[in-house]
DNA sequence: TCTGGGGTCCTAGGACCC
DNA sequence: TCTGGGGTCCTAGGACCC
């Protein structure tokens, strides 16, 4: 059993000051149905017919959660109004509020569809203090858009995403510079950014269940429990230890489509042809972001709920949706008698390792010039398109003299 | 109406390289 | 009999997030 260690932990907070803000819509698609539909306002409103993506806070007192199914939502509460997702109604909702965060502050680090985090920090004298600024930015979007932000502000990415959690809904939330541990140790440690349901299973069968107590537990002791990274990560987080920094302008490193298919069963040809559909989906997806792939994924989900992946990798980035089915029917293939087993409950298609196009462009176009450039080159890619515009491990490990010409992106 | 759709990061073993 | 040691990449699976 694990005591609580009340020593503080010794950190520099002389010029820490709380300029991370993390600003969260508030039951975000439910709330965009409420503001477009006045007969849903003030009422228990479902967002997803077979499985919840989201509920109005009217709906969660009845114990309605997101990802819960259907049957059981409508059984907790019956007078819910369960209407269908209108994602373009969302993503413009979000377009709308991150055009408001981006008018507040250069440095906006998009989470997901309704949440992102703010570097306030230098904006106090021209602006105001980040509680002025969160203040303006919660009316602004409630006046221009017509939702409810709930915001944090933290010396900390994770501390200012725990703050606007226990501030929702409709909440402001600052943690000042110094009061840091009071806010968090008392909170139980499912607060905590990474433990989910497992994670807090193993700290509750060790007897830790508050953020205080897990602060008390040595580094070695938690990571022989939860393994070296997770051990290392959560006692840092549990002394709010996250350097960190608001970063703009990172791409997704993936791009997948995936599709539920009930519980009947699937021809082999028929598996094909929604495969079709979802390559087809995420190369569309690719081109428009100019971006190549190089390792494809299969993920399914057996009648059992049991989920299998099947990847490989190619030997040149492409975003060809000829190519990049082949691949995956290959996969298909190979994964079939086992999927023959178990049934197919669900499909996916992932598109990984990618690549800016542009940058692989610049690659090739050293194609036969003297290999000793080849290091030249890379390092002008890097420099002109970030880190990870290319992979390791690509195209640029082959002799440049043999390096194949990229498939026409517009076929 | 049995169970959505999109992601991230980590682990661990094996292949392979120098 | 000895069978290093460090590194990257690939692949499959799992926990977690919204």
């Amino acid at each position: 059993m694990a005591q609580p260690n009340m020593a503080q932990p010794n950190i520099a907070e002389d010029d820490a000051e709380a300029t991370v803000m993390h600003a969260d819509l508030d039951a975000f698609y439910a709330s965009v149905e409420q503001r477009d539909d006045l007969s849903l306002r003030g009422k228990p409103v479902i967002v997803g017919m077979g499985v919840v993506l989201a509920a109005s806070y009217e709906a969660r007192s009845h114990g309605v959660r997101t990802a819960m199914n259907a049957r059981e939502a409508s059984r907790l509460c019956p007078s819910a109004i369960v209407v269908e997702p209108r994602m373009s109604a969302y993503s413009q909702a979000s377009k709308d509020v991150f055009t408001i965060f981006g008018d507040t502050t250069p440095s906006v680090e998009g989470l997901s569809i309704d949440e992102a985090f703010l570097e306030v920090g230098g904006l106090r004298r021209s602006v105001g203090s980040p509680r002025e600024i969160a203040a303006t930015l919660r009316a602004r979007v409630r006046a221009e858009v017509g939702l409810t932000l709930s915001i944090g502000i933290a010396t900390t990415k994770f501390l200012a995403k725990v703050a606007s959690a226990v501030g929702k809904p409709d909440g402001l939330l600052e943690v000042p510079a110094g009061t840091e541990m009071d806010f968090l140790h008392p909170l139980p440690v499912r607060r905590l950014w990474g433990v989910g349901k497992v994670t807090e299973e193993r700290l509750h069968a060790r007897g830790v269940r508050t953020i205080g107590e897990l602060a008390a537990v040595d580094v070695p002791t938690l990571k022989s429990w939860l393994g070296t990274a997770s051990g290392h990560h959560m006692h840092a987080l549990a002394h709010n230890l996250d350097p960190r920094p608001v970063v703009t302008g990172e791409r997704r490193s993936s791009v997948g489509a995936q599709r539920a298919l009930g519980n009947r069963g699937r021809s082999q040809a028929e598996a094909e042809v929604i495969l079709l559909e979802l390559v087809d989906r995420v190369t569309r997806r690719l081109r428009r972001g100019n971006r190549l792939c190089r390792t494809v994924m299969i993920r399914w989900r057996g009648h059992n709920m049991s989920t299998h992946t099947m990847s490989s990798s190619l030997e040149n980035p492409t975003d060809s949706t000829a190519h990049l089915l082949a691949e995956a029917k290959l996969l298909l293939e190979r994964s079939w008698p086992e999927i023959h087993r178990l049934g197919l409950g669900l499909l996916g298609f992932t598109a990984a390792n990618l690549s800016e196009a542009a940058a692989v462009q610049m690659a090739l176009d050293f194609t036969g010039r003297n290999i000793n450039e080849v290091d030249t080159t890379i390092d002008a890619v890097r420099d002109r398109f970030g880190n990870s515009a290319l992979k390791r491990g690509s195209l640029l490990k082959h002799n440049p003299t043999e390096m194949p010409v990229l498939p026409d992106p517009g076929e």
